[in-house]
DNA sequence: TATTTGCGAAACCGAAAAGTTGCATATATA
DNA sequence: TATATATGCAACTTTTCGGTTTCGCAAATA
């Protein structure tokens, strides 16, 4: 069991329910309508979900809400940082190049 | 074969090869250098990496130099983006209940 | 109280993935 | 030219993954 974000997220059907419940709690049923799966194929998905705490459980009566722990999603963030610093440095770069070439035009 | 690359993101091995070779080209043996696996598995690695765009490669007599595709990287902050949206927002609203409460203080 | 509903957990299955081994090919080098 | 080196590729094995089915439990409802 790996269990790391990144490996959660690698899944669509996950990255859909991420989706889905960012911005309202739902419960698995309703979660599973939207999907051509089981509610049961769901469940999995939402263990997996919250064992490496992307999600949080809220229940009510019989019924749990999962709702999207935003803040876990911060960590996709900070691994893409560095590689955005990289990406904005050579745009820079590129915009100076270019900069130059319109200099000499003139 | 799945082949995005939130699934060639999801392997540990396959984020630290990126990492390495986003700043500098290397060969698969000087990669494979430093790791605990043979030539062959991040050959394999490069592979998959290869197929979904994240890597570009470069000939060089007998040797093959691959590097990031950085580019491709962007696909993964975009994605990430909709959820930076919301967590900005929430701090927003944080903030002004922050100083909704530092106002009423005075 | 009996039944329905919402849910998780375990057992099972087929497909895919990750790693290993062995081999083929092309480029260096002695 | 013979040998060593760098690499990719295919076959095979083991493990993991995603899904379904079945079950049990607790809460709602008739």
């Amino acid at each position: 069991m790996r269990r790391d974000i990144f490996q959660a997220v690698a899944d669509p059907t996950r990255r859909a329910i991420i989706a889905l419940i960012a911005l309202q709690a739902m419960t698995p049923n309703a979660i599973a309508e939207n999907f051509n799966t089981t509610r049961q194929a769901v469940s999995k998905h939402l263990r997996i979900l919250t064992e490496c705490e992307l999600v949080k459980q809220e229940q009510k009566g019989r019924e749990i809400y999962y709702s999207l722990e935003i803040d876990k999603m911060k960590e996709i963030d900070k691994w893409i940082e560095q590689f955005r610093k990289i990406w904005e440095t050579r745009f820079n770069q590129l915009d100076q190049v270019l900069a130059t070439i319109k200099k000499n035009k003139k």
